[in-house]
DNA sequence: ATTGCATTGCGTCAAGGAGG
DNA sequence: CCTCCTTGACGCAATGCAAT
């Protein structure tokens, strides 16, 4: 697990690693919500979408219509302001835990490469050893 | 035990994109 | 145009950890 620098406690953590943002990333999501998912070695890891817990006691929004006084009125901003806070703040949880996700994949496709850089090399080595007693 | 810095996670705001 | 969703950025609190 690696460890943010300094520099960089807020906003993206790829940036310090790549000098890019982790949406500016050359594989565009395919999907809003979605991430460049990993090809061959590794398995795509998958969005879970789970679903919307809304605390019991929300309810939606009344018909504008049934709405008279001021005091009615202020009473629905402010509903409708609670409402979407508590949206986004599980939007934002779900972002985080997308993020982290995504990031683990590349971590974890990262130690692909480098198993696959190891084995070339001596693979390339061999070969040329090989190469080299056929010459003599 | 205390202190100071680094790291992590959270809630919120704001901007921008997508869909109706 | 309006609404909703997504996500970068910010401020803050909690926690970890090395130095003293």
């Amino acid at each position: 697990m690696y460890k943010m620098t300094k520099p960089s406690v807020h906003g993206s953590c790829l940036s310090v690693l790549t000098g890019l943002f982790w949406t500016d990333f050359s594989l565009p999501p395919t999907s809003p919500g979605d991430y460049p998912a990993a090809t061959g070695d590794m398995p795509a890891y998958q969005i879970r979408t789970p679903t919307t817990t809304l605390p019991q006691g929300v309810v939606m929004a009344a018909s504008p219509g049934t709405l008279h006084s001021p005091q009615q009125m202020a009473e629905e901003a402010t509903r409708k302001r609670e409402l979407r806070l508590l949206k986004n703040r599980e939007a934002a949880r779900e972002c985080r835990r997308k993020k982290k996700e995504y990031v683990k994949c590349l971590e974890n496709r990262v130690a692909v490469l480098e198993n696959q850089n190891k084995t070339l090399i001596e693979e390339l080595k061999a070969l040329k050893d090989l190469y080299c007693h056929k010459a003599e």
